[in-house]
DNA sequence: ACGACTGTGCATGACTATATGCAGCCGCGG
DNA sequence: CCGCGGCTGCATATAGTCATGCACAGTCGT
């Protein structure tokens, strides 16, 4: 180890002041390339930090290590970033000492707060409407992050596609958002019923579905749910559907009564909530149940050529 | 429990092995693309995580706020962590016992060992849905723009606030966006009249609602632009109603006809449109329209009352 | 209305992470 | 050759974090 040390010591030296002569374009070009969850910025900050101090090779080791994993760096313990530099964790406390800093958990808060400062720059400037269509960004942001991996989707897609009629139940806040799935749905499909009222008659309904061959249900379920929706979809179960759930939250009453659960969440930030995740996520199902219909791309072409031939629409 | 080293891929084994039996509400599938490079973002793998798993109240507080700062919560720790979700520090290591770990070191372990794929995956290799959500999110960040002079909005709150009857008028794929206004509209409004059939009857229910004294219309016009719609809005002004619109463009066939257009572009990334900014924008107008209404909050809470006296809502 | 139960926060002991004293290693100048 | 000063890792005292027993509040089913 010892004997290593000395060796690795003097080629961080080497890479560090690399880095250090390189970090004026450097800098810019992380600024430039912004998305990186701070993390491009951030190690701009880290350089501009160290710069002007007189570092020992350790310190520089453990400088080069922060910059390479700039984003992880503002929650590593002194110990875990000890490890990750190859260095020993008092070395990574006098290292904080260095920079002028009260001990390690200082510089780490520092990092902490300085790091976010860019992420969400001034948000308390922007009016009422602003933010919540910005706290909607935030939800299809993370909608995003969940479509990242595309097989629920495409499983449920195909679940959907297969059934035939295909119910699609929404009640209250939720029955425009069923709505909306169903109107463009019947394009591509040949018998999607739309089950918007709840009372007596829903179960009805299951049941005139099932005997017609239906084998899925398509469930859009937003706060603040309806009892009427949880025990729909119980029955709907219990005569053998299979439910397809769009959800608020995976933590949404109607889970357990789901048999496949897409979440996309709700913005609170005006008076009545906003859906735009889970009505782009019923766009996304629909899209994966197409590619799971042979003739969607051919009924499309028809309805067009249908519409044009009565000028139905205007342009 | 004080050892996380060891213990830890006992409790991850039983993690996986819960999820995955769970099968019931699950946005899993993954078990066949699990190798995926990335496959299932931080945020995915949390609720993956959560999932089959019967949550208490605070812990789904404390899920719902590591979902939220997905790119944090592996780094945090238990203070840190119950103090941004609002709960105790001990609710945070019942919360990880909870599920199947051997305490919060063996969860945020776990976080950190399964994390990493989503950082180093590119995030220019966005698959189609991604995109999707992608194009919606700029729609969303212009909307924003536009919203920050709020006064045309303020203007159609205004006018809405004061016709009675209210007619909102959305046809074929606008049509769910206008159930979806009225739906919440009349929780504040005496009068709403939703239009959302074509025909001859369209002309005839405008001149019921003049009749019963409405001053202005509502109307909701995605593309691609039904004919009936712009006839229709010609008919309403020629009859003397003041047209507010949300259009999904400035230049749309309808913008001739209206005294106030408020646009909120539409997604066009998937085989059908997605109008998140439209119908995010609705909620802005009734949120201005709400202002403008005096009773509004009594109404709102009437209803409450009354929804939670009848047990209409589950949770 | 009452008891049983679940869920929650507070208080505290066990433990991990951080800071500091100490000794060995290296390079340099006498 | 020796002594010196700076740098580093080891060992340990201290501070902060985590886990658990306990009491209280809310909910449900008698």
């Amino acid at each position: 180890m010892s004997t290593d040390t000395g060796a690795s010591a003097e080629a961080e030296a080497r890479a560090a002041g690399a880095a250090g002569t390189s970090g004026a374009a450097g800098t810019s070009g992380a600024a430039g390339a912004e998305d990186e969850a701070g993390a491009g910025s951030g190690a701009a900050r880290l350089q501009q930090l160290f710069e002007g101090h007189r570092l020992t090779p350790t310190q520089r080791r453990i400088a080069h290590c922060m910059v390479r994993r700039a984003a992880d760096a503002p929650f590593l313990s002194s110990v875990e970033l000890a490890e990750l530099a190859g260095v020993s964790q008092p070395s990574v406390t006098r290292f904080a000492v260095a920079l002028g800093f009260d001990g390690y958990p200082a510089l780490r808060r520092h990092l902490r707060e300085v790091a976010p400062a860019e992420r969400g720059a001034g948000e308390d400037s922007y009016n009422e409407y602003q933010q919540a269509v910005q706290s909607e960004i935030d939800n299809l942001r993370h909608l995003a992050s969940l479509l990242a991996d595309p097989a629920p989707v495409v499983r449920a897609g195909r679940l959907l596609a297969e059934s035939r009629p295909l119910p699609v139940l929404g009640l209250r806040a939720a029955s425009a958002q069923a709505g909306g799935f169903a109107y463009f749905a019947r394009k591509v499909h040949p018998d999607v019923r739309l089950l918007d009222e709840g009372g007596t008659m829903l179960a009805d309904r299951v049941d005139a579905a099932v005997r017609a061959g239906a084998t899925a249900l398509l469930c859009f379920a937003l706060p603040r749910h309806p009892r009427e929706v949880v025990e729909g979809l119980e029955y709907a179960r219990s005569v053998g559907l299979t439910v397809v759930t769009v959800a608020d939250s995976a933590f949404a009453p109607v889970a357990r009564h789901s048999d496949l659960l897409l979440p996309a969440a709700v913005g609170t930030g005006l008076a009545f909530d906003t859906a735009c995740a889970p009505m782009l996520l019923g766009r996304v199902l629909l899209e994966a149940m197409c590619d799971a219909l042979p003739d969607a791309q051919a009924r499309l072409e028809e309805f067009d050529a249908k519409a044009a031939a009565r000028g139905l629409f205007a342009e």
